[in-house]
DNA sequence: TTACAATTCGAACGTTCGTTCGACTTCCTG
DNA sequence: CAGGAAGTCGAACGAACGTTCGAATTGTAA
Protein backbone atom coordinates (compact mmCIF):
# COMPACT_ATOMS: atom_id res chain seq x y z
CA UNK A 1 0.00 0.00 0.00
CA UNK A 2 3.25 2.48 0.13
CA UNK A 3 1.56 4.92 -2.56
CA UNK A 4 -2.27 4.64 -2.68
CA UNK A 5 -2.31 4.97 1.55
CA UNK A 6 -0.75 8.20 1.32
CA UNK A 7 -3.29 9.97 -0.58
CA UNK A 8 -5.98 10.59 2.65
CA UNK A 9 -9.07 10.37 0.57
CA UNK A 10 -11.15 7.57 2.28
CA UNK A 11 -13.22 6.93 -0.88
CA UNK A 12 -10.24 6.87 -3.34
CA UNK A 13 -11.97 3.94 -4.45
CA UNK A 14 -14.53 5.55 -6.63
CA UNK A 15 -12.08 8.10 -7.85
CA UNK A 16 -10.45 7.55 -11.17
CA UNK A 17 -6.69 5.81 -10.71
CA UNK A 18 -4.63 8.97 -10.81
CA UNK A 19 -0.91 8.66 -10.89
CA UNK A 20 0.37 9.50 -7.50
CA UNK A 21 2.72 12.24 -7.92
CA UNK A 22 4.70 11.36 -4.94
CA UNK A 23 7.58 8.59 -6.41
CA UNK A 24 9.86 9.47 -3.50
CA UNK A 25 9.74 7.23 -0.41
CA UNK A 26 8.70 3.99 -2.85
CA UNK A 27 10.35 0.69 -1.65
CA UNK A 28 13.13 -0.32 -3.35
CA UNK A 29 11.96 -3.49 -4.19
CA UNK A 30 8.69 -3.17 -5.91
CA UNK A 31 7.01 -3.56 -9.34
CA UNK A 32 9.36 -3.37 -11.78
CA UNK A 33 11.56 -6.01 -10.39
CA UNK A 34 10.04 -8.81 -12.41
CA UNK A 35 11.75 -11.58 -10.73
CA UNK A 36 11.64 -10.23 -7.20
CA UNK A 37 9.95 -12.14 -4.54
CA UNK A 38 7.47 -9.65 -4.52
CA UNK A 39 6.27 -10.00 -7.88
CA UNK A 40 6.42 -13.67 -7.81
CA UNK A 41 3.60 -13.68 -4.96
CA UNK A 42 1.99 -10.84 -7.11
CA UNK A 43 1.92 -13.56 -9.87
CA UNK A 44 0.77 -15.87 -7.86
CA UNK A 45 -2.26 -13.95 -7.13
CA UNK A 46 -2.71 -12.81 -10.04
CA UNK A 47 -3.55 -16.98 -11.22
CA UNK A 48 -5.65 -17.51 -8.58
CA UNK A 49 -7.93 -14.55 -9.27
CA UNK A 50 -7.76 -15.36 -12.87
CA UNK A 51 -9.43 -19.06 -11.81
CA UNK A 52 -12.29 -17.18 -9.51
CA UNK A 53 -12.85 -14.31 -12.01
CA UNK A 54 -13.16 -16.96 -14.93
CA UNK A 55 -15.58 -18.95 -12.83
CA UNK A 56 -17.38 -16.23 -11.26
CA UNK A 57 -17.40 -12.88 -13.30
CA UNK A 58 -15.23 -10.17 -12.14
CA UNK A 59 -18.40 -8.49 -10.47
CA UNK A 60 -19.55 -11.89 -9.42
CA UNK A 61 -16.54 -12.65 -7.90
CA UNK A 62 -15.79 -11.27 -4.34
CA UNK A 63 -12.40 -9.93 -2.38
CA UNK A 64 -13.10 -12.93 -0.25
CA UNK A 65 -13.14 -15.73 -2.85
CA UNK A 66 -10.01 -14.50 -3.89
CA UNK A 67 -9.11 -14.05 -0.77
CA UNK A 68 -10.06 -18.05 0.20
CA UNK A 69 -8.47 -18.91 -3.34
CA UNK A 70 -5.10 -17.87 -2.86
CA UNK A 71 -4.85 -18.76 0.51
CA UNK A 72 -3.90 -15.63 1.88
CA UNK A 73 -6.18 -13.00 4.02
CA UNK A 74 -7.90 -10.10 2.84
CA UNK A 75 -6.03 -7.63 4.43
CA UNK A 76 -3.12 -9.30 3.13
CA UNK A 77 -4.43 -9.46 -0.60
CA UNK A 78 -4.50 -5.19 -0.62
CA UNK A 79 -0.49 -5.43 0.15
CA UNK A 80 0.10 -6.84 -3.49
CA UNK A 81 -3.17 -5.24 -5.04
CA UNK A 82 -4.23 -1.73 -4.69
CA UNK A 83 -7.90 -2.64 -5.51
CA UNK A 84 -10.50 -5.16 -6.83
CA UNK A 85 -10.36 -3.36 -10.33
CA UNK A 86 -6.33 -3.14 -10.71
CA UNK A 87 -6.53 -7.32 -10.35
CA UNK A 88 -8.76 -7.80 -13.25
CA UNK A 89 -6.87 -4.75 -14.96
CA UNK A 90 -3.22 -6.60 -14.36
CA UNK A 91 -4.88 -9.76 -15.51
CA UNK A 92 -6.25 -7.74 -18.56
CA UNK A 93 -3.03 -6.06 -19.28
CA UNK A 94 -0.56 -8.92 -18.87
CA UNK A 95 -2.15 -11.38 -21.01
CA UNK A 96 -2.99 -9.06 -23.86
CA UNK A 97 0.42 -8.11 -23.84
CA UNK A 98 1.78 -11.10 -24.46
CA UNK A 99 -0.10 -12.37 -26.66
CA UNK A 100 0.70 -8.91 -28.84
CA UNK A 101 4.64 -9.46 -27.77
CA UNK A 102 4.13 -13.72 -29.42
CA UNK A 103 2.48 -12.28 -32.34
CA UNK A 104 5.14 -9.77 -33.52
CA UNK A 105 8.19 -12.45 -32.79
CA UNK A 106 6.29 -14.94 -34.90
CA UNK A 107 5.28 -12.37 -37.64
CA UNK A 108 8.76 -11.11 -38.01
CA UNK A 109 10.02 -14.31 -39.59
CA UNK A 110 7.78 -14.63 -42.37
CA UNK A 111 6.51 -12.37 -45.56
CA UNK A 112 3.87 -14.61 -47.37
CA UNK A 113 0.46 -12.98 -46.85
CA UNK A 114 -1.34 -15.94 -46.54
CA UNK A 115 1.12 -17.39 -43.87
CA UNK A 116 1.24 -14.17 -41.94
CA UNK A 117 -3.00 -14.53 -41.57
CA UNK A 118 -2.19 -18.44 -40.59
CA UNK A 119 0.38 -17.62 -37.87
CA UNK A 120 -1.89 -14.68 -36.77
CA UNK A 121 -4.95 -17.45 -35.91
CA UNK A 122 -2.37 -19.84 -34.89
CA UNK A 123 -0.94 -17.25 -32.72
CA UNK A 124 -4.08 -16.38 -31.06
CA UNK A 125 -5.87 -19.81 -30.75
CA UNK A 126 -2.44 -21.50 -29.21
CA UNK A 127 -2.52 -18.64 -26.64
CA UNK A 128 -6.25 -18.54 -26.23
CA UNK A 129 -5.94 -22.41 -25.51
CA UNK A 130 -3.20 -22.38 -23.43
CA UNK A 131 -4.14 -20.39 -20.78
CA UNK A 132 -8.26 -20.63 -21.42
CA UNK A 133 -8.91 -18.77 -18.49
CA UNK A 134 -7.07 -15.57 -18.66
CA UNK A 135 -8.61 -15.06 -21.93
CA UNK A 136 -12.06 -15.80 -20.83
CA UNK A 137 -11.63 -13.43 -18.40
CA UNK A 138 -10.18 -11.07 -21.79
CA UNK A 139 -13.05 -11.72 -23.76
CA UNK A 140 -15.95 -11.72 -20.98
CA UNK A 141 -14.99 -8.72 -19.26
CA UNK A 142 -13.90 -6.71 -21.72
CA UNK A 143 -16.13 -3.79 -20.87
CA UNK A 144 -16.01 -3.76 -17.42
CA UNK A 145 -12.95 -2.01 -16.53
CA UNK A 146 -13.21 2.31 -16.92
CA UNK A 147 -11.84 5.59 -17.06
CA UNK A 148 -8.17 4.80 -17.31
CA UNK A 149 -7.54 0.97 -16.70
CA UNK A 150 -10.23 0.73 -19.16
CA UNK A 151 -8.20 2.86 -22.02
CA UNK A 152 -5.24 1.33 -21.46
CA UNK A 153 -6.42 -2.19 -22.00
CA UNK A 154 -8.55 -0.74 -25.17
CA UNK A 155 -5.56 0.72 -26.74
CA UNK A 156 -3.92 -2.72 -27.01
CA UNK A 157 -6.83 -4.21 -28.30
CA UNK A 158 -7.65 -1.72 -30.97
CA UNK A 159 -3.34 -2.35 -31.73
CA UNK A 160 -3.89 -5.68 -32.24
CA UNK A 161 -7.11 -5.18 -34.28
CA UNK A 162 -5.27 -2.89 -36.55
CA UNK A 163 -2.28 -5.48 -37.07
CA UNK A 164 -5.08 -7.91 -38.24
CA UNK A 165 -6.56 -5.39 -40.22
CA UNK A 166 -3.33 -5.00 -41.91
CA UNK A 167 -2.48 -8.86 -42.34
CA UNK A 168 -6.56 -9.24 -44.45
CA UNK A 169 -5.80 -6.19 -46.03
CA UNK A 170 -1.69 -7.97 -46.95
CA UNK A 171 -4.12 -10.60 -48.79
CA UNK A 172 -4.86 -7.86 -51.91
CA UNK A 173 -8.18 -9.82 -52.04
CA UNK A 174 -10.81 -7.59 -51.15
CA UNK A 175 -10.76 -4.55 -53.19
CA UNK A 176 -13.25 -5.38 -55.10
CA UNK A 177 -14.71 -8.11 -52.49
CA UNK A 178 -18.43 -7.68 -51.29
CA UNK A 179 -17.75 -6.75 -47.81
CA UNK A 180 -15.45 -4.76 -45.58
CA UNK A 181 -11.74 -6.02 -43.79
CA UNK A 182 -13.60 -4.89 -40.75
CA UNK A 183 -16.43 -7.31 -41.57
CA UNK A 184 -13.94 -9.92 -42.20
CA UNK A 185 -11.64 -9.31 -39.13
CA UNK A 186 -14.58 -9.42 -36.60
CA UNK A 187 -16.02 -12.02 -37.93
CA UNK A 188 -12.69 -13.74 -37.69
CA UNK A 189 -12.37 -12.52 -34.20
CA UNK A 190 -16.28 -14.05 -33.59
CA UNK A 191 -15.16 -16.82 -34.77
CA UNK A 192 -12.07 -17.54 -32.52
CA UNK A 193 -13.18 -15.52 -28.82
CA UNK A 194 -15.97 -17.84 -29.34
CA UNK A 195 -14.18 -20.46 -28.44
CA UNK A 196 -14.56 -19.74 -25.32
CA UNK A 197 -17.97 -20.96 -24.60
CA UNK A 198 -17.92 -24.24 -26.32
CA UNK A 199 -14.61 -26.02 -26.32
CA UNK A 200 -13.92 -29.01 -24.51
CA UNK A 201 -10.23 -30.50 -24.74
CA UNK A 202 -11.59 -33.84 -24.43
CA UNK A 203 -13.76 -33.50 -27.63
CA UNK A 204 -12.36 -31.24 -29.43
CA UNK A 205 -9.19 -30.70 -31.63
CA UNK A 206 -5.97 -28.71 -30.64
CA UNK A 207 -4.94 -25.83 -30.49
CA UNK A 208 -2.99 -26.89 -33.77
CA UNK A 209 -6.14 -28.26 -35.80
CA UNK A 210 -8.30 -26.00 -34.96
CA UNK A 211 -6.05 -23.15 -36.32
CA UNK A 212 -6.11 -24.80 -39.34
CA UNK A 213 -9.57 -25.68 -39.62
CA UNK A 214 -10.59 -22.05 -38.88
CA UNK A 215 -7.91 -20.81 -41.23
CA UNK A 216 -9.12 -22.69 -44.08
CA UNK A 217 -12.58 -21.48 -43.42
CA UNK A 218 -11.45 -17.90 -42.82
CA UNK A 219 -9.52 -17.76 -45.71
CA UNK A 220 -11.29 -19.92 -48.19
CA UNK A 221 -14.59 -17.64 -46.95
CA UNK A 222 -12.82 -14.40 -47.76
CA UNK A 223 -10.77 -14.51 -51.06
CA UNK A 224 -13.51 -13.27 -54.06
CA UNK A 225 -13.97 -16.46 -56.10
CA UNK A 226 -13.02 -14.66 -59.02
CA UNK A 227 -9.55 -14.25 -57.75
CA UNK A 228 -7.11 -17.10 -59.03
CA UNK A 229 -5.04 -16.84 -55.77
CA UNK A 230 -8.41 -18.31 -54.90
CA UNK A 231 -6.87 -21.84 -55.78
CA UNK A 232 -3.63 -21.55 -53.35
CA UNK A 233 -6.45 -21.53 -50.16
CA UNK A 234 -7.67 -25.28 -51.31
CA UNK A 235 -4.26 -26.48 -51.90
CA UNK A 236 -2.42 -25.35 -49.07
CA UNK A 237 -5.71 -26.70 -46.94
CA UNK A 238 -5.03 -29.75 -48.18
CA UNK A 239 -1.51 -30.20 -47.96
CA UNK A 240 0.96 -31.88 -45.28
CA UNK A 241 1.80 -29.58 -41.76
CA UNK A 242 4.64 -29.85 -39.96
CA UNK A 243 2.52 -29.76 -36.35
CA UNK A 244 -0.14 -32.00 -34.62
CA UNK A 245 -1.81 -35.54 -35.94
CA UNK B 1 -45.25 -13.21 -4.49
CA UNK B 2 -48.69 -15.16 -3.92
CA UNK B 3 -46.72 -19.11 -4.65
CA UNK B 4 -43.22 -18.41 -2.79
CA UNK B 5 -43.95 -16.15 0.13
CA UNK B 6 -46.10 -19.70 1.27
CA UNK B 7 -42.84 -21.02 1.99
CA UNK B 8 -41.44 -20.11 4.85
CA UNK B 9 -37.83 -20.75 4.46
CA UNK B 10 -36.08 -17.50 5.01
CA UNK B 11 -33.28 -18.15 2.66
CA UNK B 12 -35.02 -19.25 -0.56
CA UNK B 13 -33.03 -17.54 -2.49
CA UNK B 14 -30.07 -19.50 -1.96
CA UNK B 15 -32.38 -23.03 -2.74
CA UNK B 16 -33.09 -24.29 -5.55
CA UNK B 17 -36.39 -23.12 -7.50
CA UNK B 18 -38.31 -25.58 -6.41
CA UNK B 19 -41.22 -26.44 -8.07
CA UNK B 20 -44.59 -25.34 -5.67
CA UNK B 21 -47.08 -27.89 -5.01
CA UNK B 22 -49.68 -25.34 -3.72
CA UNK B 23 -51.84 -24.94 -7.43
CA UNK B 24 -55.24 -23.47 -5.39
CA UNK B 25 -55.09 -20.06 -4.26
CA UNK B 26 -52.78 -19.14 -7.20
CA UNK B 27 -55.22 -15.38 -8.75
CA UNK B 28 -56.93 -15.62 -11.36
CA UNK B 29 -55.45 -13.31 -13.79
CA UNK B 30 -51.76 -14.80 -13.29
CA UNK B 31 -48.67 -15.85 -15.94
CA UNK B 32 -50.77 -17.44 -18.47
CA UNK B 33 -53.06 -14.58 -19.39
CA UNK B 34 -50.90 -13.00 -22.01
CA UNK B 35 -52.71 -10.09 -22.54
CA UNK B 36 -53.61 -9.30 -19.30
CA UNK B 37 -52.87 -5.67 -17.51
CA UNK B 38 -50.54 -8.21 -15.16
CA UNK B 39 -48.60 -9.33 -18.38
CA UNK B 40 -48.37 -5.88 -20.21
CA UNK B 41 -46.30 -4.30 -16.54
CA UNK B 42 -44.53 -7.54 -16.53
CA UNK B 43 -43.38 -7.25 -19.80
CA UNK B 44 -42.60 -3.10 -19.44
CA UNK B 45 -40.14 -4.05 -16.42
CA UNK B 46 -38.32 -6.78 -18.72
CA UNK B 47 -37.84 -4.39 -21.38
CA UNK B 48 -36.52 -1.84 -18.98
CA UNK B 49 -34.38 -4.55 -16.53
CA UNK B 50 -33.22 -5.85 -20.20
CA UNK B 51 -31.48 -2.55 -20.71
CA UNK B 52 -30.01 -2.10 -17.15
CA UNK B 53 -28.37 -6.14 -17.19
CA UNK B 54 -26.95 -5.10 -20.85
CA UNK B 55 -25.14 -1.78 -19.58
CA UNK B 56 -24.13 -3.06 -15.81
CA UNK B 57 -24.41 -6.65 -16.64
CA UNK B 58 -26.12 -9.49 -14.43
CA UNK B 59 -24.19 -9.16 -11.28
CA UNK B 60 -23.61 -5.86 -11.73
CA UNK B 61 -27.27 -4.17 -12.02
CA UNK B 62 -29.21 -4.39 -8.33
CA UNK B 63 -32.43 -4.43 -8.06
CA UNK B 64 -32.25 -1.14 -7.06
CA UNK B 65 -31.44 0.07 -10.78
CA UNK B 66 -34.09 -2.30 -12.10
CA UNK B 67 -36.45 -0.74 -10.05
CA UNK B 68 -35.20 3.24 -10.52
CA UNK B 69 -35.08 2.16 -14.73
CA UNK B 70 -38.87 0.89 -14.42
CA UNK B 71 -40.08 4.06 -12.11
CA UNK B 72 -41.38 1.27 -9.70
CA UNK B 73 -40.94 0.76 -5.97
CA UNK B 74 -38.19 -1.81 -5.25
CA UNK B 75 -40.84 -3.94 -3.14
CA UNK B 76 -43.34 -3.60 -6.36
CA UNK B 77 -40.76 -5.42 -8.46
CA UNK B 78 -41.39 -8.28 -6.37
CA UNK B 79 -44.99 -8.36 -7.30
CA UNK B 80 -44.27 -8.92 -10.56
CA UNK B 81 -41.25 -10.79 -10.32
CA UNK B 82 -40.04 -13.49 -7.06
CA UNK B 83 -36.30 -12.64 -8.20
CA UNK B 84 -33.98 -11.45 -9.25
CA UNK B 85 -32.46 -14.65 -11.13
CA UNK B 86 -36.11 -15.07 -12.24
CA UNK B 87 -36.19 -11.78 -14.23
CA UNK B 88 -32.91 -12.83 -15.88
CA UNK B 89 -34.38 -15.87 -16.49
CA UNK B 90 -37.77 -14.47 -18.33
CA UNK B 91 -35.72 -12.47 -20.39
CA UNK B 92 -33.45 -15.19 -21.44
CA UNK B 93 -36.76 -17.59 -22.01
CA UNK B 94 -38.77 -15.02 -24.03
CA UNK B 95 -36.02 -13.70 -26.17
CA UNK B 96 -34.34 -17.43 -27.36
CA UNK B 97 -37.85 -19.45 -27.24
CA UNK B 98 -39.03 -16.19 -29.83
CA UNK B 99 -35.75 -16.82 -32.45
CA UNK B 100 -36.69 -20.15 -32.33
CA UNK B 101 -40.12 -20.17 -33.15
CA UNK B 102 -39.63 -16.90 -35.59
CA UNK B 103 -36.44 -19.41 -37.32
CA UNK B 104 -39.04 -22.41 -37.41
CA UNK B 105 -42.01 -20.32 -39.64
CA UNK B 106 -39.36 -19.14 -42.19
CA UNK B 107 -37.68 -22.51 -42.33
CA UNK B 108 -41.33 -23.86 -43.07
CA UNK B 109 -41.42 -22.40 -46.80
CA UNK B 110 -37.92 -23.63 -48.08
CA UNK B 111 -36.50 -26.64 -48.84
CA UNK B 112 -32.77 -26.07 -50.84
CA UNK B 113 -30.59 -26.93 -48.34
CA UNK B 114 -28.37 -23.87 -48.95
CA UNK B 115 -31.48 -21.38 -48.97
CA UNK B 116 -32.17 -23.02 -45.51
CA UNK B 117 -28.78 -22.38 -44.09
CA UNK B 118 -29.12 -18.32 -45.47
CA UNK B 119 -32.13 -18.31 -43.91
CA UNK B 120 -30.88 -18.97 -40.31
CA UNK B 121 -28.01 -16.53 -40.43
CA UNK B 122 -30.39 -13.98 -41.46
CA UNK B 123 -33.31 -14.76 -38.96
CA UNK B 124 -30.26 -14.78 -36.07
CA UNK B 125 -28.93 -11.57 -36.97
CA UNK B 126 -32.37 -9.85 -38.22
CA UNK B 127 -33.75 -10.65 -34.43
CA UNK B 128 -29.92 -10.26 -33.03
CA UNK B 129 -29.68 -6.50 -34.26
CA UNK B 130 -33.39 -5.48 -33.69
CA UNK B 131 -32.95 -6.70 -30.00
CA UNK B 132 -29.56 -5.70 -29.50
CA UNK B 133 -29.97 -5.75 -25.52
CA UNK B 134 -31.89 -8.65 -24.92
CA UNK B 135 -29.72 -11.01 -27.23
CA UNK B 136 -26.14 -9.29 -25.52
CA UNK B 137 -28.23 -10.31 -22.32
CA UNK B 138 -28.67 -13.83 -23.84
CA UNK B 139 -25.12 -14.11 -24.78
CA UNK B 140 -23.39 -12.21 -21.98
CA UNK B 141 -25.19 -13.80 -19.38
CA UNK B 142 -25.65 -17.42 -20.71
CA UNK B 143 -24.18 -19.34 -17.71
CA UNK B 144 -25.37 -16.73 -14.47
CA UNK B 145 -28.80 -19.49 -14.26
CA UNK B 146 -28.02 -22.44 -12.08
CA UNK B 147 -29.80 -25.61 -11.60
CA UNK B 148 -34.08 -25.44 -13.12
CA UNK B 149 -33.53 -22.69 -14.32
CA UNK B 150 -30.67 -22.36 -16.14
CA UNK B 151 -31.29 -26.01 -17.36
CA UNK B 152 -34.29 -24.67 -19.19
CA UNK B 153 -32.58 -22.02 -20.82
CA UNK B 154 -29.75 -24.60 -21.72
CA UNK B 155 -32.24 -26.93 -23.86
CA UNK B 156 -33.32 -24.25 -25.62
CA UNK B 157 -29.95 -23.50 -26.78
CA UNK B 158 -29.11 -26.73 -27.96
CA UNK B 159 -32.41 -27.47 -29.54
CA UNK B 160 -31.21 -24.23 -31.46
CA UNK B 161 -27.58 -25.83 -31.63
CA UNK B 162 -29.44 -29.10 -33.29
CA UNK B 163 -31.00 -27.18 -36.20
CA UNK B 164 -28.04 -25.53 -37.27
CA UNK B 165 -26.15 -29.08 -37.13
CA UNK B 166 -29.09 -30.16 -39.07
CA UNK B 167 -29.17 -27.37 -41.73
CA UNK B 168 -25.27 -27.46 -42.18
CA UNK B 169 -24.74 -31.27 -42.59
CA UNK B 170 -28.26 -30.93 -44.80
CA UNK B 171 -25.68 -29.05 -47.19
CA UNK B 172 -24.27 -32.42 -48.05
CA UNK B 173 -20.60 -31.39 -47.73
CA UNK B 174 -18.99 -32.43 -44.87
CA UNK B 175 -18.10 -36.04 -45.28
CA UNK B 176 -14.71 -36.03 -46.69
CA UNK B 177 -14.13 -32.20 -44.99
CA UNK B 178 -11.66 -31.91 -43.08
CA UNK B 179 -13.50 -29.97 -40.36
CA UNK B 180 -16.47 -31.71 -38.10
CA UNK B 181 -20.04 -30.09 -38.33
CA UNK B 182 -19.34 -29.10 -35.14
CA UNK B 183 -16.52 -26.99 -35.77
CA UNK B 184 -18.23 -25.29 -38.55
CA UNK B 185 -21.41 -24.38 -36.77
CA UNK B 186 -19.89 -23.18 -33.21
CA UNK B 187 -17.88 -21.01 -35.59
CA UNK B 188 -20.74 -19.31 -37.25
CA UNK B 189 -22.46 -19.14 -33.86
CA UNK B 190 -19.14 -16.86 -33.29
CA UNK B 191 -19.43 -15.12 -35.98
CA UNK B 192 -22.76 -14.01 -35.30
CA UNK B 193 -22.90 -13.46 -31.63
CA UNK B 194 -19.73 -12.08 -31.67
CA UNK B 195 -21.51 -8.79 -33.19
CA UNK B 196 -22.85 -7.45 -29.82
CA UNK B 197 -18.86 -6.56 -28.84
CA UNK B 198 -18.72 -4.44 -32.66
CA UNK B 199 -22.01 -3.53 -33.80
CA UNK B 200 -22.36 0.01 -34.51
CA UNK B 201 -25.66 0.79 -36.41
CA UNK B 202 -24.43 4.39 -37.98
CA UNK B 203 -21.00 2.50 -39.48
CA UNK B 204 -22.40 -0.95 -40.40
CA UNK B 205 -24.39 -2.42 -42.71
CA UNK B 206 -27.44 -3.40 -41.54
CA UNK B 207 -29.18 -6.99 -41.05
CA UNK B 208 -29.64 -8.14 -44.13
CA UNK B 209 -26.69 -7.19 -45.68
CA UNK B 210 -24.65 -8.53 -42.86
CA UNK B 211 -26.10 -11.87 -43.13
CA UNK B 212 -25.70 -12.12 -47.09
CA UNK B 213 -22.25 -11.27 -46.27
CA UNK B 214 -21.40 -13.76 -43.16
CA UNK B 215 -23.54 -16.42 -45.02
CA UNK B 216 -21.30 -15.84 -48.27
CA UNK B 217 -18.08 -16.15 -46.02
CA UNK B 218 -19.22 -19.14 -44.04
CA UNK B 219 -20.56 -21.05 -46.90
CA UNK B 220 -17.91 -20.28 -49.01
CA UNK B 221 -15.48 -21.48 -46.04
CA UNK B 222 -17.05 -24.30 -45.11
CA UNK B 223 -17.77 -26.16 -48.49
CA UNK B 224 -15.08 -28.63 -49.49
CA UNK B 225 -13.39 -27.34 -52.78
CA UNK B 226 -13.00 -30.36 -54.54
CA UNK B 227 -16.83 -30.37 -54.55
CA UNK B 228 -18.65 -28.88 -57.77
CA UNK B 229 -21.61 -27.65 -55.60
CA UNK B 230 -18.95 -25.19 -54.37
CA UNK B 231 -19.78 -23.21 -57.36
CA UNK B 232 -23.18 -22.47 -56.16
CA UNK B 233 -21.89 -20.26 -53.71
CA UNK B 234 -20.15 -18.20 -55.64
CA UNK B 235 -22.89 -17.64 -58.05
CA UNK B 236 -25.61 -17.18 -55.55
CA UNK B 237 -23.86 -14.62 -53.65
CA UNK B 238 -23.16 -12.18 -56.23
CA UNK B 239 -26.94 -12.67 -57.89
CA UNK B 240 -29.07 -10.26 -57.36
CA UNK B 241 -31.05 -10.51 -53.91
CA UNK B 242 -35.11 -9.11 -53.25
CA UNK B 243 -34.06 -7.59 -49.93
CA UNK B 244 -31.87 -4.36 -49.27
CA UNK B 245 -29.58 -2.12 -50.90
C1' DT C 1 21.17 -8.44 19.05
C1' DT C 2 19.12 -4.47 17.40
C1' DA C 3 16.43 -1.99 14.25
C1' DC C 4 13.86 -1.32 10.46
C1' DA C 5 11.33 -2.74 6.41
C1' DA C 6 8.33 -6.14 4.36
C1' DT C 7 4.65 -9.15 4.99
C1' DT C 8 0.53 -10.94 7.08
C1' DC C 9 -3.68 -10.86 9.53
C1' DG C 10 -8.10 -10.26 12.63
C1' DA C 11 -11.38 -7.13 13.19
C1' DA C 12 -13.80 -3.75 11.96
C1' DC C 13 -15.56 0.37 8.89
C1' DG C 14 -19.60 2.19 6.29
C1' DT C 15 -22.21 0.90 2.25
C1' DT C 16 -24.98 -1.73 -0.63
C1' DC C 17 -27.00 -6.05 -1.60
C1' DG C 18 -31.49 -9.18 -2.44
C1' DT C 19 -35.46 -9.77 -0.18
C1' DT C 20 -39.54 -9.21 3.05
C1' DC C 21 -43.17 -7.15 5.68
C1' DG C 22 -47.24 -4.65 6.72
C1' DA C 23 -49.83 -0.98 5.51
C1' DC C 24 -51.76 2.04 2.24
C1' DT C 25 -54.14 3.02 -2.16
C1' DT C 26 -56.59 1.83 -6.44
C1' DC C 27 -59.72 -0.75 -8.99
C1' DC C 28 -63.28 -3.90 -10.01
C1' DT C 29 -67.40 -6.57 -8.80
C1' DG C 30 -71.69 -7.35 -6.47
C1' DC D 1 -71.84 1.76 -1.59
C1' DA D 2 -69.41 -2.18 0.49
C1' DG D 3 -65.71 -5.27 0.33
C1' DG D 4 -62.12 -7.83 -1.24
C1' DA D 5 -58.43 -8.46 -4.57
C1' DA D 6 -54.65 -6.33 -7.05
C1' DG D 7 -51.19 -3.15 -7.05
C1' DT D 8 -47.85 -0.11 -4.81
C1' DC D 9 -44.75 1.54 -1.49
C1' DG D 10 -41.50 3.02 2.66
C1' DA D 11 -38.91 0.95 5.79
C1' DA D 12 -36.50 -2.37 7.37
C1' DC D 13 -33.98 -7.18 7.66
C1' DG D 14 -29.52 -9.75 7.91
C1' DA D 15 -25.88 -10.78 4.92
C1' DA D 16 -22.24 -9.65 2.05
C1' DC D 17 -19.63 -6.20 -0.16
C1' DG D 18 -14.81 -3.47 -1.00
C1' DT D 19 -11.73 -1.43 1.75
C1' DT D 20 -8.93 0.14 5.90
C1' DC D 21 -6.38 0.06 10.18
C1' DG D 22 -3.19 -1.13 13.68
C1' DA D 23 -0.85 -4.67 15.50
C1' DA D 24 1.66 -8.92 15.14
C1' DT D 25 5.05 -11.65 12.68
C1' DT D 26 8.83 -12.56 9.58
C1' DG D 27 13.02 -11.48 7.01
C1' DT D 28 17.31 -8.97 6.60
C1' DA D 29 21.28 -6.19 7.05
C1' DA D 30 24.37 -3.87 10.45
Amino acid sequence: MPAASLLLNPRSAAAPPRVTRLPARRPASHLAISGSAFSRRRDEILDHATEVFCDKGYEGASMRDLSRASGMSLAGLYHYFESKEKLLYSIQKQTFSTIVRNLRERLAGQADPEARVRIFIQNHLEYFLANQKAMKVLSHEADVLKNGYGREVAAIKREYYRICVGLVEGLGILQGAQFSSRLAVLSLFGMMNWIYTWHNPKIDADAGQLARQMSDIFLRGVFACDNPAAGKVRARSRGKRKTSR
